[in-house]
DNA sequence: CAGTGAGCGAGCTTCCGCTTGACTT
């Protein structure tokens, strides 16, 4: 028998609070949603006024069994979860599926986990909202009809397994747009022209003119008339500006910082942040506030004045702007504001110091600057340089925290200026021309992905990092770094009376972890928009919201809402299916010199190929790495038919070179071996060369061997430490044994063991859920 | 990890948002 039983979502949740309600409350939690539609089929009646068909989910049956038995008991249960859509619809279906009365149950709400907060909660209740409950049910099952339908079109008209849905594919087609914005861009060449100049006083000063040259000859001639010419100072501005600190962490914004700041993944940083919850360092971490509980105010404007002094603090309460924003919890802050460091692994320390700091900042005072604006006339042009000076007055937040920004190496510096008077002569030192491009749009991380879909309105803090996980898995998009290309570029100097050209050599294009669309990606996002205009159009989620808006006022009934949307979604789902045809994204590039015949491409059966001719005489070409269907071009493709190429024998086997999807290799007696990166091309590499390689390979396979048995039992050294290769299957080592003095029996014993636990986790998978399919998908693309 | 790409057909895939562990390498 107990007197209160207390429901909130989250465990670590339940913990904090149990200790500030004391004995006679008993705090639980129900671990997110504890039902939903069902997991096969549309779970939707569609018939019968979209009368949802709800089930518990299969790993909430102990926690619902759980709390049934408890509420039977209480004499009071207190449904706690989120002030948001999601959390009313859980409190609603703890209500339903544990059977509660409406006499002893009631409704509380704290938006920050503070003793005051949580009394107050206490002390008024209310009733579920049936209307907040009703928009959840619509978005919920307008997110179902959406994924369910469109899905299985995508099955039948490009290939199975294919995913679509109201937030993963507007986030391919982010990446899509992009990417199709940088193949169309037009690449601008200009001159970008600096100074270095000296004063009376030998006092350096740098400065760069303002406008961009567009050619050379331009340039040029602003060079010559540098040459004949005196400079002096024209103009002296010097202005004060003040710089704010950023508000404090969303789970978007940390994401965003822990990715420039850190180089952490979108899903890295959720799962340290988790970390750092469930010990109690920081607040929780999906939120989209920015809100801060006066508890916190209080205390960092305490930890300020004591160790910074009074003069830097300053208290701010900040205002979510963010489009859909719910606002159920506090923003990400560290739980006890007096503790600058915590004890974890590095990533957890780097993570709460990013916290601490930001925190902090947040109510610290303004940076004041002055800033200093110099321009220098050009006796002979009419074109001046301009320097630019910045001091900092007074530090203010930034003596603990800086944001970065998404450009890189756009680092404003604090540059100090010699003092210039109006008329001051100037002699130059030096004046460089450099020759630019323009460059395209950036391509998009992780983080800055989360941001736009953010600024979009779509998705929530809680799905931001699986969604990205999600269209990446489907094949939709991959994450990688690129090399860039090196290109020479000029530079005209001009210094005492001569013009100088030099050429210098610069990297463009190199991209680090960043997401590129694949040709099924495009295909898709092709095939959908084609198709499904609305649900694919920017603004779809943002008008969803404003219904469901409407749905929490209680202005509108939500089966209205979903039939004013299904009638003409359903309808274009029958049309889609009726009327279009199979799409592969086939693209006819020409035909092929030597045959004649046609060369195209498409997606196969695995993957985009390129293809030459039909019927007796077809072939076939994978297209390479970094390659997309859409920009290749016909001598590209051509190319690509022209491997494996045979370059002679070696030890009378052949020896053959190709491409793969790792790059060029060597193939020699079933044996590949890569080229090396930078020095071999795979179109003129010589036998001589390719058995050069192989020699290498076969070197550094003898390194990696720390032992051989008789019978073909190898102790090889490996990524991951030392390892047992043994008819191409791999076993680890465990840590306690030596690999050195591993005997013959000792490593057949763990081969056996190893062939154990394979065994029966091979049973486990065969009859466990599809999820367990795909992680298993993951890994191995990952791998 | 890297030569593939026919055709048939059974049975399966899929959404978004709330929550944690349970799994390997």
């Amino acid at each position: 028998m107990i007197e209160n039983l207390v429901i909130v979502e989250s465990p670590a949740k339940a913990k904090t609070i149990e200790h500030f309600l004391g004995k006679e409350y008993t705090v639980k939690s129900s671990f997110g949603h504890i039902r939903d539609l069902e997991k096969k089929d549309l779970g939707v009646d569609i018939e019968h006024n979209f009368q949802p068909k709800y089930e518990v989910s299969a790993d909430k049956k102990n926690v619902v069994k759980e709390l049934k038995a408890l509420a039977k008991t209480a004499k009071t249960v207190w449904l706690a979860s989120d002030e948001d859509r999601e959390g009313e619809a859980i409190a609603w279906h703890l209500f339903e599926v544990l059977q509660l009365k409406a006499e002893n149950t009631k409704r509380i709400v704290f938006h920050e986990i503070t003793k005051d907060a949580i009394l107050n909660a206490i002390a008024h209740p209310r009733a579920i909202n049936t209307d907040l409950v009703n928009a959840q049910q619509a978005r919920r099952v307008l997110d179902r009809l959406v994924g369910f339908e469109i899905s299985p079109v995508l099955w039948k008209k490009v290939k199975p397994s294919l995913s679509a849905g109201r937030v993963q594919s507007v986030a391919v087609k982010l990446i899509v747009e992009r990417e199709r914005e940088i193949n169309h861009f037009n690449e601008q060449e200009y001159y970008k022209v600096t100074g270095c100049f000296k004063t009376a006083g030998q006092a350096e000063v740098k400065a760069e003119v303002m406008e961009r040259f567009p050619n050379r000859e331009n340039t040029l001639n602003f060079l010559e008339s540098c040459r004949k010419s005196v400079f002096s100072v024209s103009r002296v501005e010097t202005k004060p500006a003040v710089r704010k600190p950023a508000p404090p962490f969303t789970t978007s914004t940390l994401q965003q910082e822990a990715s420039r700041k850190l180089g952490f993944s979108v899903s890295q940083t959720m799962s340290v942040a988790q970390k750092l919850y469930e010990s109690g360092k920081i607040t929780y971490m999906r939120t989209d506030s920015v809100h801060l509980s006066d508890l916190a105010i209080r205390s960092a404007k305490a930890v300020i004045c004591q160790t910074l002094g009074e003069k830097y603090s300053k208290s701010r309460q900040y205002a979510t702007h963010t489009k859909g924003a719910q606002e159920a919890h506090e923003a990400i802050r560290p739980t006890y504001m007096d503790r600058p460091a915590v004890e974890g692994d590095r990533n957890e320390k780097q993570l709460y110091e990013l916290i601490y700091k930001r925190t902090l900042a947040s109510q610290m005072a303004d940076a004041e600057l002055e800033k200093t604006q110099v321009d220098i006339a050009v006796s002979e042009n009419r074109i001046p340089f301009t320097a630019t000076g910045e001091v900092i007055v007074f530090d203010g937040f930034l003596r603990m925290y800086k944001e970065s920004s998404d450009d890189e190496g756009d680092d404003e510096k604090d540059t100090l200026l010699p003092a210039l008077h109006k008329d001051d002569r100037l002699s130059p030192v030096e004046i460089t021309a450099v020759q630019q491009y323009t460059l395209h749009p950036p391509r998009y991380t992780e983080a800055s992905l989360v941001k736009k879909m953010e600024q979009l309105g779509i998705g929530r803090p809680s799905t931001y990092a699986p969604t990205i996980t999600t269209i990446q898995n489907r094949g939709y998009i991959v994450r990688e770094s690129r090399e860039g290309k090196k290109r020479e570029l000029e530079q005209l100097v001009l210094k005492g009376e001569g013009i100088k050209t030099q050429f210098f050599k610069r990297t463009f294009g190199a991209e680090k972890k960043k997401l590129f669309p694949s040709d099924m990606g495009m295909v898709v996002t092709d095939f959908l928009s084609a198709h499904f205009a609305d649900i694919m159009n920017y603004n779809f989620t943002a008008q969803a919201e404003e219904a469901l808006d409407n749905i929490a006022e209680g202005d509108m009934e939500w089966q209205k809402m979903i039939g004013q949307f299904y009638t003409p979604f359903h309808d274009s789902i029958e049309k889609t299916l009726k009327n279009s045809e199979r799409n592969t994204g086939e693209r006819l590039l020409g035909t092929d010199p030597a045959s004649g015949e046609p060369i195209s491409v498409r997606i196969g059966r695995f993957g985009p190929i390129a293809q030459i001719g039909e019927g007796e005489t077809v072939r076939y070409a994978s297209l390479q790495n970094g390659q997309l269907m859409e920009t290749i071009t016909l001598e590209e493709a051509l190319e690509l038919f022209k491997f494996p190429r045979k370059l002679g024998a070696f030890e009378e086997k052949e020896v053959a070179v190709g491409i793969g999807r790792f790059g060029p290799y060597i193939k020699h007696n079933n044996v590949f071996v890569s080229l090396k990166k930078g020095e071999d091309d795979p179109g003129t590499i010589t036998l001589e060369t390719a058995v050069a390689r192989i020699e290498e390979k076969r070197e550094n396979d003898r390194n990696r061997q720390i032992k051989a048995f008789d019978n073909g039992i190898l102790i090889l050294n490996g990524r991951f430490g030392p390892y047992i290769s043994y008819n191409k299957k791999n076993c680890k080592i465990p840590k306690n044994v030596k690999a050195e003095t591993l005997t013959l029996e000792e490593a057949e014993a763990l081969i056996a063991k190893e062939g154990e636990k394979k065994e029966s986790g091979k049973g486990g998978r065969r009859s466990g859920s599809g999820k367990a399919k795909s992680t298993a998908k993951t890994k191995k693309g990952e791998g």
